[in-house]
DNA sequence: AATGAATGAGGATTCATTCAT
DNA sequence: GATGAATGAATCCTCATTCAT
C-alpha cells in the first residue's frame, strides 16, 4: 500500500539491510536481491532509489562513516582535557554499533571496494584523515611528536578492527580494544 | 636430477598469477579466466589442478603465508639479541614481496574470504598466532608484559598494512612502516 | 467557448512527446518513462490515458498520418491541373513537419512496429493506399499506365525517406526530394 | 560433444539464426536467448563468440551486405553492355535470399539500428554508396545525368524493399520489383 | 486529474565448471 | 597433459504496468 513519503523510509531500510547482509554473509558478494529481501522490498525498488548496486554500497558506507562521526563528536563533547579527548576518540572508534561483527565485516568490505572504486577510496580516506587529525589536535598540547603518534594510533585502531573481523570468539571486546589504544597513547606521550 | 613435472610448474604459475591478478585488479572478483590467461594456460587446466576456484585462492594464500614465514625465519636467523629479533620480525613483515601493492591487495582479499571460508580463516589465524608467538617469544626476556605488547604490535602491523592498501601515493614505504613498529616496541619495553 | 479538458491537452502532449522522443533517440526503444517525462507528466498518467505503450505508439502514428493527410489535402486544394496535383502530392510528402529527422525516425520505427502489430500494419497500409490512389487519380488524365507509375512513384517517395533517415549531413533537403519525384513523374507521363 | 573447429560453424549458425529470427519476429527485439535457441546453442555461447548482442547484430548485418555484394558481382560478371549491367544490379538487388521476408525485415531493422549505432550506420552507408557508384558507373556511357539518375534508382530500390516489408500478400515478387527499376532506368536514359 | 510507490517479468551478460577430444 | 567447446545458474538492471492515495 503505497504511501507518500516512503522514499526516506525505504532508503534507510535498504542501507541498513545492506550493512547487515554484508555482515551476515561476510562479503561484497551480497546480491541486490538479498539486500532487497532483507529490507522487505523488491530489488527493482532498490534500483529505483539508488540507481545501481555500487551506489547503494556507497550509501551504506557513507552511513557507517556518518554514524562513526556522530559518535566521535558525541564522545568528544563530553571530554575536557586533552587526554580525555584522546580516550573519547578511542572509545568512539570501538563504541556503538561500530564494533559489531556486522559493521566490521562491512568495513572490511569497503576497504576492498575502495581498491577499485575511486569514490569509495575517497570516502575511506576522508575517514582516515579525520581520525588522524582528531588525534593530532588532541595530542598537540601533550607532545611535540603529535603527527607520528597519531598515525601510529590510527593504524593501531584499524589493525584492531581487522583482527577482530577474524576473531572466532563471540562478540568483539570493545573495552579491551579501547584500552589497548589508550595504553599506547599514554605510553607515547609520557 | 629429477625432472620437475609440468604439474609443479603449472601450479606455481597459477598461484603466482592468482596473486598478481588479485593485486592488479584489487579485488576478489578475479575470474578463473583472467588468472588462467595470466598464467598462460586454459582455465580448464586450472580446474584440473586445483579442483575449484576456492582451492586455488586458498593455495595462493598459503603461498603468501609460506613466503612470509620463510622471510621471517631468514631474518630471525641473522638476529642474536632479543631486540634484534623483534626488529627482524618487523622487517620481515614489510619486507620482500610482502609489502607490494599486489600482495597487500591479496591480503585484504583473503581477510574477506576468511569471513565465509573456514579454511581461509584458519589459515589466517595460524599466521596471526605465529606472528604473535614470535613476538612474545622475543619480548619475554625484555618485559613481563609480553603477551599484551605482542598483541598490540601485531595489530599495529596489520593496521599499517591496511592503511597502505588505501594509500594513493606510489609504492608503500616499507622502512617507515618497520620503524613505526620498532619505535612502538622500544617504547613499550622501556 | 468549450473549455478543453485536461485530457485532450495531456493526450496531445503525450503524442507529441512520443514522436519527438522516438526521433531524438532514433529507435523504438523509447520508454514510457522518457515519453512521460518529456510530456511533463508521470508515466502512470500515460497509461491512464492510453492503456498501454502500444496504444500510445499507435496514437502517435495516427497523428503523423493525419497530419500528413491534412497537408496533402491542403496542397491539393490549391492545385487545378493534373500535373499541379501531382506536384502537390510530392510537396506534401516532404513538406511540413514530415521531413524532419524526428518524423523520419518515427516513420521508420512504425514500419518496424508494423512487422509485429497488425493494427500498425493496417494503419501504414491505409497511408500507402491513399498515397497510391491519390497519385493514380491525378495520373489518370495524363497516361493510361497510371497504376504502375503511381506504384513506382510511391516506392520512390518511401525510398527517399529511408535514405534520408541515414544521411549524416544536416537536415534533409525537402525541395531536392520533391524535385526528384516530380522529375520522375514528368518523365513517366511524357 | 565438443569438437575442435566448431567456432566457424557456430558463428555461421548464430548469424543465420539472427537473421531468420529477426525476420520471423519482425523486430530488433529479438533476444539472445531466442537467437541462441534457434542456432541450437546456449545464449552463453553466443556471447562467448560475439561478445555482445550488438556485435552479433552487426555481424548479421555484415553477412547480409556481403551476400548482397557477392550476388551483385556475380550478376555483373555476366553482363557485357551498360544496359545489361544496370539490369544486373537491379536483379541482384532483389535476387537470391535478399528479397525474402526474413531479410527484408532484418534490413529494416538494421536501418533502425543505424539510428543509434554509428558502426551500423557506417555499414549501411557503405552499401548505399556502393550501390550508387555501381549505378553511376554503368550509367555513364548512356547519359550525362548519371549521378542524379543513379540516386533516384537507388532510392527506388530501397523504397521497393520497404514497401514489400509491409505487403501482406505472400512472398515478394522479385521480378516485378526488378522490372520496376529497369523500367525507370530505361525511361531515364532515353 | 494525477502521481509516487512498488513490482514481476524478462533480458544481457558473466563465470565457474564440465567434458570430449 | 592440455584445451576448446559448451552450459546452467546467477546477477544486475530495465521497464511496462498496477494501485492506493
Amino acid at each position: 500500500m503505497p504511501r507518500v513519503g516512503m522514499m526516506a523510509i525505504r532508503k534507510d531500510a535498504l542501507v541498513n539491510a545492506t550493512i547487515s547482509e554484508i555482515g551476515r554473509r561476510g562479503s561484497l558478494d551480497v546480491t541486490m536481491g538479498q539486500i532487497a529481501k532483507a529490507a522487505g522490498v523488491s530489488s527493482a525498488l532498490a534500483h529505483h532509489y539508488f540507481g545501481s548496486k555500487d551506489h547503494l554500497l556507497l550509501a551504506a558506507m557513507r552511513a557507517i562513516l556518518v554514524e562513526f562521526g556522530a559518535a566521535a563528536r558525541a564522545e568528544l563533547a563530553r571530554a575536557s582535557t586533552p587526554m580525555e579527548r584522546l580516550t573519547a576518540i578511542a572509545t568512539a572508534s570501538f563504541g556503538g554499533r561500530n564494533f559489531c561483527p556486522d559493521v566490521i565485516s562491512a568495513w572490511l568490505t569497503f576497504y576492498v571496494m575502495a581498491q577499485r572504486d575511486p569514490q569509495a577510496a575517497r570516502l575511506l580516506r576522508v575517514y582516515q584523515q579525520r581520525l588522524v587529525s582528531n588525534l593530532i589536535h588532541s595530542l598537540r598540547p601533550l607532545t611535540n611528536d603529535a603527527p607520528r603518534i597519531a598515525a601510529t594510533a590510527a593504524a593501531l585502531i584499524d589493525g584492531l578492527y581487522i583482527r577482530h573481523a577474524l576473531a572466532d570468539a563471540g562478540p568483539p571486546d570493545a573495552e579491551a580494544a579501547t584500552r589497548r589504544v589508550t595504553d599506547y597513547l599514554e605510553l607515547a606521550i609520557r
